[in-house]
RNA sequence: GGCGGCAUGGCCAAGUGGUAAGGCAGGAGUCUGCAAAACUCUCACCCCCAGUUCGAAUCUGGGUGCCGCCUCCA
C-alpha cells in the first residue's frame, strides 16, 4: 500500500546497514519479481543474535531485544511476512564454567536461564520470535558446515584436531567492520588489526586473525561432541564448536543460504559478525550472507560503560522492580537505537512521569466510553492499509521509516495524547478530521463527543501498540481488598468532612492517604479518584 | 598504535542546507475550599575557530572534550 512506499514506488523504509555504512532503502531478497510496493506478499528473513544463557539477562539485552522488537512489529505492520529467528546459545565456555561453579550440568543451567530470559522478555512486552533454535541442536549442521569450508580450502586442521578459518582465503574479510569492499583498503586495515592483535596461544595458526571453527578438547571431557577430525594418533575426534559457528549453522538450517536482516548489539560487529559472514559465505559460496546488518548501540549505566568487569550491570529483573515495562520502553525509545544510551534514575524517572500521564489519559477515555479494559486491543489499527484519518499513526509510520526514528514516533504519541485530553474536556481537537469520521465500533447513537474521543483514542492506542507498549500495564494495580475497603472508608469520611467545610479534617485524611503511597484527585463532578502509581484504583 | 562514534536549553533527546521536534523539571495563568490532574502561555542563535554557500545545528578543514571497538560481552 501507499503507506509503505514513497510516491516513486521505492520502499519508504530506510535502515542503516553496517555492511555499507549507509542508510539504505529496505528491499527484501524476496521482492525480486514481485509487484513493487506490496510488502504484504514479500517474505523477510530476520535473524537476531540471541542470548548466551549463562546468567540473568541485563540492561544490554533489554535494549537489544526491545529495539528489534520494534522493528519486527513494524515490518509486520507494513505487511511483510516476517520470519523472526532468535537463537539461544547454550554451548559456551561461560556456561560450562558457571555450571561447574554451581555444581549443576550445563544443560540444567542453560535451561533455567533460558526460562528466566523468556520471562524477562515477556515482562518487557517483547514479542516472542517465530523460532528459537538452540545451538546444541545444530552440532551436526556445524560439523557439516566446517567440513564444507575445509573442502573449499578456507579452513585447516591442526594436530590436536581443531579447525581454524583461514582468513586469507576470504578476500573481503573485514568488510563489515570497516564498511568497505575496497581490497586495498581492507588489506591495510587487516595489517593494522594484526599488529594490534593480542598474542594467541595456538602456534599452529597460520595467522593471528584466523579463528576457531572447532576447538578440540580431550576425549575425557564430558562436554564435547564427536568430530570427524581426530587429533594425531587418536581414533576419534572430540571437541566443541567455535563461538561463531552456531549462528552460521542455525541460519543455514533454518533459513538457507541468504537472509534479509541480521541484527544484534554493536559489540558483536567484530569479531562475531565479521567471522560469521566469512564462514557462511565461504561455506555456501553465496553472498551476501545477510543483506542488511543492523546494530543497536551500547548501554551505559550512570555515565559509565556497563560491563562485566566493572560489575555495574543491572539485571532486567532488578530494573523491573523499580520501573514498569512501559517506562523502560519509553525511556529506550527516546534515544535513537544506534546511539549509546545511559541508564540513570533521572532519565528513567522522567520517562515514568510521562508514561503515567499517558496511562491516566487512556484510562479516562476508556472510562468515558464505558469500554472493557480488554477491548482496547481490538480497537487498534493493525493494518497499515487501513489508516484512514489516523493522523498520528500515519506520522508514526513516516518516523519509523527513517531508520526507526522512535524519538520522532514518541512525539506523535504525545501529540495524540494531547488530542485525546482536549477531547475529553470538551475542547475542540486541533485536527479537524478526527471529528468528521467515524471509525472503530461506531453506533448511530454516538454523540459527536463520543465519536471524537473514540477516534482520538484509537489513534493514540494504535501508536502506543505499534511501538510495543503494553495495554495491560495501563490498568495494572496491586491492592488487597482490605486496603481497598480502608481507602473507601477514608475517602467517604473525607467527603463528609468536606461537606461540612471541615478543611482541617479533610486535609488530614488526605495526607494520611498520601502517606500510604496513594495519589488523591478531586474531580469536577464531585467524585474522588484514588490512584496508585498513576493507575486509578478507586473512584468514590 | 589502528578504526569508529558523539558534542543541541537545568536534565534527557530528535533534527533530511532555509532559519531550533518532543519529553522531564521550572515559571505564569485557567479550574479548584486548598491540592492534584488536565488545559493555555512561557523557557536555546545548537563545543570553539576557519571555510563553502544567498543561507549551516546540518557540508568541508582544523582544534578541544567525551566515549566505544580492536579481549568474553546485547
Amino acid at each position: 500500500m501507499a503507506q509503505s512506499t514513497s510516491e516513486n514506488n521505492t520502499p519508504a523504509l530506510k535502515l542503516f546497514n553496517t555492511l555499507t555504512g549507509q542508510l539504505e532503502p529496505f528491499l527484501p531478497l524476496d521482492s525480486a519479481g514481485k509487484p513493487e510496493g506490496q510488502p504484504e506478499c514479500q517474505k523477510v528473513k530476520m535473524y537476531v543474535c540471541g542470548p548466551t544463557v549463562y546468567d540473568d539477562a541485563h540492561l544490554g539485552h533489554a535494549r537489544c531485544y526491545i529495539t528489534w522488537d520494534v522493528l519486527y512489529r513494524f515490518l509486520k505492520f507494513l505487511g511483510y511476512k516476517v520470519e523472526y529467528v532468535r537463537n539461544v546459545t547454550d554451548v559456551d565456555d561461560k556456561i560450562l564454567n558457571r555450571a561447574k561453579e554451581r555444581g549443576e550440568t550445563p544443560a540444567e543451567l542453560a535451561e533455567r536461564n533460558y526460562h528466566s530470559f523468556t520471562a524477562d522478555m515477556k515482562a518487557l512486552n517483547v514479542l516472542p520470535p517465530d523460532k528459537e533454535p538452540r545451538a546444541t541442536e545444530y552440532i551436526g549442521e556445524m560439523l557439516q558446515g566446517i567440513q564444507a569450508i575445509m573442502d573449499k580450502g578456507a579452513a585447516y586442521r591442526t594436530t590436536d584436531g581443531s579447525v581454524y578459518f583461514r582468513v586469507s582465503a576470504k578476500a573481503d574479510y573485514g568488510k563489515l567492520k570497516f564498511g568497505t569492499n575496497d581490497p586495498e583498503a581492507l588489506k591495510k586495515h587487516l595489517e593494522d588489526l594484526k599488529s594490534g592483535a593480542r598474542v594467541e596461544v595456538d602456534e599452529e595458526k597460520e595467522s593471528p586473525l584466523d579463528f576457531a571453527l572447532w576447538k578440540a578438547v580431550p576425549l575425557s571431557d564430558a562436554n564435547g561432541w564427536e568430530s570427524p577430525w581426530p587429533a594425531a594418533g587418536a581414533d576419534k575426534g572430540w571437541g566443541r564448536p567455535g563461538w561463531h559457528m552456531e549462528c552460521s549453522a542455525m541460519n543455514h538450517a533454518v533459513f538457507g543460504e541468504q537472509i534479509d536482516i541480521h541484527a544484534g548489539g554493536a559489540d558483536l560487529i567484530f569479531p562475531h559478525h565479521e567471522n560469521e559472514i566469512a564462514q557462511s559465505e565461504a561455506w555456501t559460496g553465496h553472498q551476501p550472507f545477510a543483506k542488511y546488518w543492523l546494530h543497536n548501540g551500547f548501554v551505559n549505566v550512570s555515565g559509565e560503560k556497563m560491563s562485566k568487569s566493572l560489575g555495574n550491570f543491572s539485571t532486567i529483573k532488578k530494573l523491573l522492580e523499580r520501573y514498569d515495562a512501559n517506562t523502560i520502553r519509553y525511556f529506550l525509545l527516546t534515544n535513537h537505537y544506534r546511539m549509546p544510551v545511559d541508564f540513570n534514575d533521572e532519565s528513567l524517572q522522567a520517562a515514568e512521569n510521562r508514561v503515567k500521564k499517558m496511562h491516566r489519559t487512556i484510562q479516562a477515555a476508556v472510562k468515558f466510553l464505558n469500554l472493557d479494559n480488554t477491548q482496547l486491543g481490538s480497537l487498534v489499527i493493525k493494518d497499515s492499509s487501513d489508516l484512514m484519518q489516523m493522523t498520528q499513526l500515519k506520522k508514526l509510520i513516516a518516523a519509523l521509516n527513517e531508520d526507526m526514528n522512535t524519538a520522532q514516533g514518541l512525539k506523535h504519541l504525545n501529540y495524540a495524547q494531547g488530542q485525546l485530553n482536549l477531547a475529553l474536556q470538551d475542547q475542540v481537537p486541533l485536527d479537524e478530521e478526527l471529528k468528521i469520521y467515524s471509525i472503530g465500533v461506531a453506533y448511530p447513537e454516538d454523540t459527536d463527543k463520543v465519536r471524537i474521543i473514540k477516534n482520538c483514542l484509537i489513534d493514540l492506542i494504535s501508536v502506543f501498540y505499534h511501538l510495543g507498549f503494553s495495554f495491560e500495564l495501563i490498568f495494572k494495580t496491586s491492592i488487597s481488598n482490605l486496603e481497598n475497603l480502608k481507602l473507601q472508608d477514608a475517602v467517604s469520611q473525607r467527603k463528609t468532612a468536606k461537606a461540612e467545610k471541615n478543611w482541617v479534617e479533610a486535609d488530614r485524611i488526605r495526607n494520611e492517604i498520601l502517606a500510604q503511597g496513594y495519589q488523591i484527585l478531586d474531580n469536577k463532578d464531585g467524585t474522588t479518584t484514588v490512584e496508585k502509581d498513576g493507575v486509578e484504583i478507586l473512584r468514590v
